[in-house]
DNA sequence: GACAGATTAGGACGGTCGTCCTAATGGTGC
DNA sequence: GCACCATTAGGACGACCGTCCTAATCTGTC
């Protein structure tokens, strides 16, 4: 976690920065600040604003693949690797309460600035949606295991504004378990139906 | 909708503003330019950029407080009504696709901008929440009413997000199905399970 | 036509921003 | 000790921001 050269200290610290203010709100004396070092420096690690938002995206890039590999090991069903990505949601709580979902903030951030780096950041809800397209296809759900996998974000997401709006941990908790219950009817369902019996 | 002060007129165009660049990245001179006043008679009018955002967040919470009470005029049954409103994101699909949901957007900013007026945003979804809770309660929900009430906020939230970065009407269309099914799955299983059968 | 009040236009102000230049500093190999 | 290169500090620059002041213009009344 603890990078030694200053190239990477910066990207660090745009990156939490980023992520608890924005990137438009962000200025160079802040990161300056947070790595301790004179603002004029910057021009030699980076040239541009933008070159740092592109730095910070490819670490959450890189270190998204790592966890998506690491659940892949780590979970033998594929059903075992989705719990794994909704229990994100619990394990980043306290963050997700105070700033939101990462990808999903910054995401309609550059949308609304019309950034030129929306694609590169729309890549990180790639990275999950092809991922989790992967396990559900595993899942049996071959038709629609692409649907399932955006369904599933944008749970996620929606869950994480709310939760940021009404600081409240404990929606978390039970958007969680009310997913992973979502979860186990989409395995018992054979192939086809979502909620296994429609009528009582 | 064409109001005839000036006022109203500066109001309009900030609130189109907000939603489509945001709030910090619009200007008093894109707000000028777009109402066709001079920078400077701004502060004739308003004192600050923020009484903008107030007077804007004031319009969106009447607005949406009609919208509201229409629903629940037209809707004789809680579950019509609660259609109307997931048909929202059906009927303004394509703002969504470009600039998605306006509640979530600002609330999401205004929490990272530390805003003094994040509270005021955020009353923007507790109007629709106690609403949706009151619906769900009288469709005999009543112990889980506000659960379902905030997590049906942020399954619309969320599709809006996942829209927006993707650009993808079609999932809107496929998610609003997919809610009006759950809704139909709540409404069935009496007072407690949501998925009728857990067992197939 | 004179007056009063509401409304407008234009620009000055201090501040912050991203960018960029230049001189100083530090360490390394000869 | 000296040359070389990587790294740093400090500040200048033009642009834009929100704010605020002031003079001009419009509108209606007597």
């Amino acid at each position: 976690m603890s990078s030694t050269t200053t190239h990477d200290h910066i990207v660090e610290a745009a990156d939490q920065l980023f992520y608890r203010q924005g990137y438009a709100r962000t200025s160079f004396s802040d990161i300056a600040d947070d790595v301790r070092i004179s603002r004029g420096n910057f021009y030699y690690h980076f040239k541009s604003k933008d070159e740092i938002l592109n730095a910070v995206i490819d670490v959450r890039l890189a270190n998204t693949r790592k966890m998506l590999e690491q659940w892949e090991i780590e979970g033998k069903q594929p059903a075992d690797r989705i719990r794994s990505f909704i229990h994100i949601l619990i394990a980043n709580r306290a963050d997700i309460k105070r700033y939101g979902c990462p990808v999903g903030t910054l995401s309609t951030e550059l949308a609304k600035l019309n950034h030129a780096s929306q694609a590169e950041a729309i890549m990180l809800f790639t990275l999950f949606r092809t991922w989790l397209r992967r396990q559900f296809t595993l899942l049996g759900r071959k038709a629609d295991a692409d649907e399932l996998a955006m369904h599933l974000l944008a749970r996620c997401d929606g869950v994480a504004t709310l939760a940021n709006a009404f600081h409240d941990e404990k929606f978390i908790k039970r958007e969680v378990r009310r997913m992973c219950d979502w979860l186990r009817s989409c395995t018992q369902g054979a192939t086809r139906a979502e909620y296994p019996a429609r009528q009582v």
